[in-house]
DNA sequence: TAGATTGTTAATCGATTAACAATC
DNA sequence: TAGATTGTTAATCGATTAACAATC
């Protein structure tokens, strides 16, 4: 059994994903730890024992090569186990996630929308049609989606939370303001975005970065 | 002049202040590091080293003053400079953003909001007119933000952001996927959601938290 | 072979946790 | 005064950087 990836590496992989996509696209083939280091301003010591967490992907006086390097981080990403995700919620913050994220990219099929709202439902996004909450469980039991994108209010998270739980629901991108204490097994991405607009004005405020 | 924070401790600020807002509301009028480490899952150690970095909030044997700790909080968070904020790109992400964002709860006023297409200009969003992208300079100049969000498409996005640090624009909320170097005195939050609905794959895939 | 660059160990740096004296 | 809890120092832990032997 290998010692577990620092969560620190694992944040970093999908910036090295996103560069070495676009060096492919650039038609680089081979690429050194000192190279990549000077376009993505981290050390090139990093970016070795980063891809070293994994195994070795470089190869002595040649460095990485990019393709093969892409298809690694991209494995550890889970991109070609295809997992299918569900959206619950489709307020404006629903439409501008199902419209704007790049699932493909990532090997993610968006496979439902669900609302309560009869005015959205029977429209369809991407060719994907609103379905009605009521439909959520008969849906999760046929098509066995591993994610669930939560973009509905707070006061409603909790409850829809614990019954994806229930059905079999393995991961949550959680753009609502509920705070969650994860049970076992069940993993969870909180996009607290004024979270994250607080931290701007801290750093304006204090001239960083 | 004293020691800088870590920025460990600043990106934690704003789940401190949101968890002092419910406490407030919940009546609650003093809280031990202690406590509020069991409801956050945090240590106790924790909590008081991070205070501690900005001064002594509490007291010995009392603990913490809800409403004191939290206006300190909001203070540190720039809550107080009623920071101008504007949003460059009216889809359906700027629309998202401009809708769901409390932006008045960090102290932030939405002030204007602009984009090219002729048929979003006009439309009113939370009282704020979407305007074109030919009156930008004009209104920077009249109404002095600080904060520019930008939710447009990464091949627009650059040359958007050299005009506006060129306007005198502090900081920049980034929500289009272009990955900007910062220069001097310019303050960057990049809101990459792919990178953490990839991190949430990882995640799954290997069971973790 | 000579040059380049990785993989990996060791050194440094920073962040978290533990412990406890200070003090309300 | 006794009890509680902070502020702060010290110990531990983890992450980053530096250095270099291994090797392509």
């Amino acid at each position: 059994m290998k010692k577990q990836v620092p969560s620190t590496v694992i944040r970093r992989l999908p910036r090295y994903h996103r560069y070495l996509g676009d060096l492919i696209k650039a038609g680089y083939v081979r690429i050194s730890s000192r190279e990549l280091s000077e376009k993505m301003r981290v050390t090139a010591s990093q970016i070795r024992q980063d891809f070293n967490c994994f195994g070795g992907f470089g190869q002595q006086g040649y460095g990485y090569n990019v393709n093969a390097l892409f298809k690694e981080i991209s494995s550890i990403l889970a991109v070609d186990m295809h997992y299918k995700a569900i959206l619950v919620g489709y307020g404006n913050l629903g439409n501008a996630i199902a419209n704007n994220v790049n699932f493909d990219k990532r090997g993610i099929e968006l496979a439902g929308i669900f609302d309560i709202n009869d005015n959205v439902i029977g429209t369809k996004i991407r060719d994907i049609e609103v379905m009605h909450m009521d439909e959520i469980t008969n849906f999760i039991e046929i098509n066995q989606p591993k994610i669930a994108i939560l973009t509905l209010p707070k006061s409603e998270a909790k409850a829809v939370f614990d019954l994806l739980v229930k059905m079999g629901i393995k991961g949550f991108w959680n753009f609502s303001n509920m705070e969650i204490n994860p049970p076992e097994g069940i993993s969870i991405e909180n996009m607290h975005l004024g979270d994250s607009l607080m931290t701007l004005c801290y750093k304006i405020k204090n001239d960083l970065q």
